[in-house]
Order: structure tokens, then C-alpha cells, then sequence
DNA sequence: ACGATCCCCTAAACCGCTTTACTAAAGCGG
DNA sequence: CCGCTTTAGTAAAGCGGTTTAGGGGATCGT
């Protein structure tokens, strides 16, 4: 029961297993003959390159790498990942790569990029100090960064976080609200710093506080889960010191900030207006429809799933500029109630 | 800038490849001393071992792969996959196995296989006359098929779609709901029946529609995309033909109803009820909150991971009873309103 | 002092495929 | 009819690991 090799073909048909190897990969070097024969006696038997195999011989395993910094069960609870794979996949299918999911073995990304049999990685989110990087550089595998920093030794494809959570704290502003709480996205891996695009976002929502010189916002971290928004929620000051206003990093935690608000009878946009970020399919179907910051998650997918095969096809990529965000006003912020403090900051 | 190999490790630690594979697969065979020299050379070089010659050898890739029958751009807008996933990704990072995403490849789901360096497989959706299933039989592939039929080949894990389906229709019918719309899913791949999944479902609603002697539903296809969901909304009859209730086979078929609706002037629940299948984490947080099946997907997930770990650990594994489903009634069924015409069938 | 045992380590075969020579036969021009 | 190119196919050397069979030296029992 064992696996039909290249040699059972070869002496089932009367050649070598050079002939045989040639009438897939070169069938202009064999006769029509023998060709058809070998082809026939092939497709007989069932018989199919063994992949690793031919992943030896070739150096080429037909697979890229998405770099997966947390647990498979965290980041798929965020549709973002889903999203940005159908970018990649589009590409991929075009280019008949598979696509392998390459979570931290034993709890080590870098032991997890040792032992994965592919052509190239797409990493997501991290920082450009960051071990699993220089794994990579010293293995030499073509790799293209997604939601990084920018760096000299990979092209990086990046959205405008910075300007998309300005806008979406000046809407805010421009509504009048003043109190308002920043909801931050986790470090991706334990015991380091923000991810490079928590901080961007941050220093955007910082500008345009500041620039409005409206009070220091109340900081919590909410990740990228329902239930994350309704505990962020459940966090922030209560009563006159309640917060009017929510900057959510995502939409996941905008969603349930939006839930917690409700159970808690506070109504939204009346009492509590929410800006999400992301705008993932289902922020327009939300209760209320959600404000939110858009990104171009599919198209930030298939470009970089594009940069990567030209990498592995030897060209040099430039990191292209960062892809626009926009926000998107929908039902879920509303102007601020009058009775507001007047003075500046706290 | 070539790769690290065995044979540098063994030349610059003065012993042979033997000693540096056994430093590392059975370091008892070595002397403390010299287990010691090979591993820190090993690790000065920064050696991993190939992972495909790795492969090639132990006859195991440490990779399992996830059957898609679909594009993965149309099968990852379903949220359903993802969360499948973080179950599957469980199991997988508890055992270090990598997950790969296996798409048609070149149009053919049997191609995609046997190029495929995986130690097994989880499908989903396949009928169990499907090629792609004969082909994995001919590599003696272990597989576990997830929402597939029942077969002798191949443990199935699947969900009770028939009583979920059921409970779904009698909820409607016990509202006073005659005149429903049945929202079916197409096929997995071109030119095929329904898959197993919707074909239990169908059957489902219409046992219970049966039973209550309710009129024939209107049916129609509407995939798993908000989109697809407004469409299907838009084909219905209209006026007083217009069904009052809808039986839709997913939750993102079911928010496109919602929401079509909504833009028609169509109140829900009052003018139309509307039940949804899956209950996707995000059906809790619609406007409003949908009526839908649920399933344990994540669970599912799990389950169908563990079997095949352990048919890939050479255990004969059973096909477990269909997981439970159950009705999680919200806001988005009412009972119908009063006129209804007084007789049977149309 | 001598064969038997252990303990460490190595040579070489093997996994299944690709690819680089290279050869035998056929075709060709003169 | 002979030397020269083509054509069609092959043998063998990798690719980079793992694993089996075995060898040399130190230790042990007597």
C-alpha cells in the first residue's frame, strides 16, 4: 500500500527514471512515443511526484508562510486575518502556491520558521527588532512584512494608521465630545511593546487630542474580541467622569463596547459615541452601524502576497507608499450632550 | 549564503553527520562532551535541519492540510472557516503541526492533493463520491471529512443540521409564518449537487413545513455573503405574495436579508422574521439581533483535529454522533401579522 | 593476560526526485 | 561509405537529512 515511486513507474513502463522524470518536466527531450507511454503508464498507476522529494531536489516547496505571532485561536477571532487572506489567496491560486498557517511551535515563532517547508513569508505585525526576523534573514527566505515598521531588509506594506486614527479622533472632537477613552490593541506577543500599528494609531488619536487640546483620554487595552470590548467597556470611569466618546483600534472591540453599552442602559449614539477600526464586513450590519475607520484589508493582502512572489522570483521589491484609510461616519457616534466642562485639560 | 547542512555542522564540530543527527534525535547516543560540542556549533551556525530533506526521510511533514473546495477568497468571507480554524488550531499547535491551506489548484481540487506534503487531511464539505476523496484513498492519506456524508472510508464529523434545520422552520410555523423563503447554499464546487450540509438542512425545513401542511416555501440560492443574502431578498415575490418568513442556510445570508430589508422599507420582525444558520459570534451584535441555529463550530473544529491526530498516530478512529445543534431565538423573529389568506397550498 | 562487553562513534545505504554529463543509434551531406 | 551532427535515452551524482550495521578502544571478569 505503499506510495507509487518514480521507479515503479520507470519499470513498469521500460525506462529510466530519467525518462520518466523528463515527461513532466521536459517532454520535449523524449520521442512522441515514448512520451505518450511513459505518461499513460504514469497515469495507470496513479503515480504523483512525492512533494518532498521533489522540494528536496528542486529547493522549491510550491508554499508560502503566513507568520502567524499568536495562537491560531486568538487571531482568527479576528476577521482581519480572514480578510487578508483572501487577498493572499487570490494571488496565491494565480500562482498555484499553497498557503501555510505558521503559528509559534513549542511557543517559539523562530522554532516555528526553522522547520516550515516554504518558498517565502508574509509576517504580520511585527516589530523590526524582533527575533523571528533575524531567523529569517539568516535562513535567506524572501519575506515581505505586513503591519510593521519600516525596514531596510524587507519591503513592508502598511496602511495609513496614523492618518485614519487622527480622523477618526477629529470627528469625535468636531462632535464635541472631550472625555474620551482610547482602546488599544494588545502587544502581539508577550512582554513586548505595541505592535506597530497599535503605536501608529495611538500617535494618531495623540495628535489630534492634543491639536485640540482636549483632556489626556482615559487608556485601556481591549484586543480584538467581543467580549475584550465589553470588559474595556465595563473598565472606564463611571458616572460625570464616563467618558463621551470611544476610539476603538478595532472594530471587534468597538462591537462590544457597543453590547456592554447597551446592557448597561447607556444608549449609543446618545449617550456614548464608538469609532471602530478596520471596518470589517459586518461593522455596517452592527446595532447601531458602526463608525469606523476603513482599511484595505483584501487589497493590502494581495499586494503583499504580490511583492512576495516577485521576491521569490528574484526581483527587488521597494516597500510602496502606506494605502490610504478613510472613515466611514455610519450610526454609532453622534454629537456630544451639552452639559460639558469648560476647561482645558484636566 | 547557502543554508547551513548537516555535513557544515559535522565538519567544524570534527564528527560525522551521525553524530550531529543523533545530537539532536537521540542525544543518549552520544557522550555529554561531544553532545555538548555538536549542539553549540550546531547553534553557532545557526543550523535547522532541511525541513523538506527532513521530510523526505522520516516519511512525516509535520503539516496537516485543510481540504478547500473553493476559492479562498469566497470560502474565507465566511466566518465559519475562521472559526473552524481556531478549533482545528488548537489541536494542531498542542501537537506542532502546521496547518496548510490546500485550494484548487490550477482548478482541481485532486492536483492541489497530490501535491500536498501533508501527514493528513480534514475536508470539508465533500460529498463522498467526490474524485478529490478517491484521490486521497490511492495516498493512503489519513483524512477526517468535516459537514461530509457518511462513509466507510473515512471518519465524518458533523453537526445535526437536520434537527437545527427542523427547529428553525417549526419556530417560524409556531409564529403563524406560512409563507416562507427557503435561502438554500450552493453547491461546493461548479456542476455539483448541494452540498451534504444544505442537503440536510433542505431536508429539515421541509419535514417541518410538511408536518404543519404549510405551503410550499419559495426557494432560492444565496451562498455565504452579505451580498448574496440582499440579493436572494431582492428576488422574492412581492406584495401579498411576498413570504413572511425566511430560512436562511447562513447567518451572512440571513444579515443580508436583514439588511436589504431595511433598505426596502421592510420592517424586521414586524413585516418579515428571519432565521439564520451557524450562529457566527457576530449574529449576537446585529441590528437586529438574529434568530439563528446554532452550531458548535470551534468544537467541531477540535474534534475533527483530535480524530485524525490519532488516525495519524495509526488508531482506528469512529465516526462520533452529529454535535447537537440548537435554536438561539433574538430579535429578528415575530409573530406574523394577522392577514393571512385561509387556505392550504397554493 | 585474554576474550567478552560496553560505550561512542562512523561509513554507507536510503528516502524519491532532478539534472548533468554522456553514449548509442540514427540522420546527413558530400 | 565515412565523419559529423542530432536525437533519444541512460547512468550516476547530487539534494540534506535519518538509520542500520558495525568497528575500535576502554573496561571487566576470571
Amino acid at each position: 500500500m505503499s506510495r507509487v515511486t518514480i521507479a515503479d513507474v520507470a519499470a513498469a513502463a521500460g525506462v529510466s527514471k530519467t525518462a520518466v522524470s523528463f515527461a513532466f518536466n521536459n517532454p520535449e527531450r523524449l520521442a512522441q512515443a515514448t512520451l505518450d507511454r511513459v505518461l499513460g503508464v504514469a497515469n495507470d498507476l496513479g503515480y504523483t511526484p512525492h512533494p518532498a522529494a521533489r522540494a528536496l531536489s528542486t529547493r522549491r516547496s510550491g508554499t508560502i508562510g503566513i507568520l502567524i505571532p499568536q495562537r491560531l485561536s486568538t487571531v482568527f477571532a479576528n476577521p482581519f486575518v480572514a480578510e487578508l487572506i483572501q487577498g493572499l489567496g487570490e494571488l496565491c491560486e494565480e500562482h498555484d502556491l499553497a498557503l501555510l498557517l505558521v503559528p509559534p511551535l513549542d511557543g517559539s515563532l523562530e522554532t516555528a520558521i526553522r522547520h516550515a517547508p516554504v518558498d517565502g513569508f508574509i509576517s504580520l505585525g511585527l516589530t523590526s527588532d524582533d527575533g523571528a526576523l533575524a531567523v529569517i534573514e539568516s535562513l535567506g527566505i524572501p519575506t515581505v512584512l505586513v503591519d510593521s515598521e519600516e525596514s531596510g531588509r524587507h519591503p513592508v506594506v502598511n496602511v495609513d494608521d496614523r492618518s485614519g486614527a487622527e480622523a477618526a479622533a477629529e470627528h469625535l472632537l468636531g462632535l464635541g465630545h472631550r472625555r474620551l477613552a482610547v482602546l488599544a490593541l494588545p502587544p502581539a506577543r508577550a512582554q513586548l511593546d505595541l505592535t506597530p500599528t497599535a503605536a501608529r494609531r495611538l500617535a494618531g488619536y495623540r495628535a489630534a487630542i492634543d491639536a485640540a487640546g482636549a483632556p489626556e483620554p482615559f487608556a485601556a487595552t481591549a484586543g480584538i474580541s467581543v467580549a475584550a470590548g465589553m470588559r474595556a467597556f465595563e473598565s472606564l470611569p463611571d458616572g460625570d467622569e464616563r467618558p463621551t466618546g470611544v476610539l476603538a483600534m478595532s472594530d471587534m472591540a468597538a462591537i462590544g463596547v457597543l453590547n456592554a453599552a447597551r446592557a448597561a442602559g447607556v444608549r449609543v449614539p446618545l449617550d456614548l459615541s464608538v469609532v471602530g477600526f478596520d471596518d470589517i464586513p459586518l461593522s455596517a450590519w452592527t446595532n447601531p452601524p458602526l463608525t469606523t475607520v476603513r482599511q484595505p484589508i483584501v487589497e493590502k493582502g494581495r499586494l503583499a502576497a504580490r511583492m512576495l512572489i516577485e521576491r521569490m522570483h528574484g526581483a527587488a521589491v521597494e516597500s510602496p507608499k502606506p494605502l490610504a484609510t478613510s472613515l466611514v461616519v455610519r450610526s454609532s457616534t453622534a454629537q456630544a450632550q451639552a452639559v460639558e466642562l469648560p476647561n482645558g485639560r484636566r
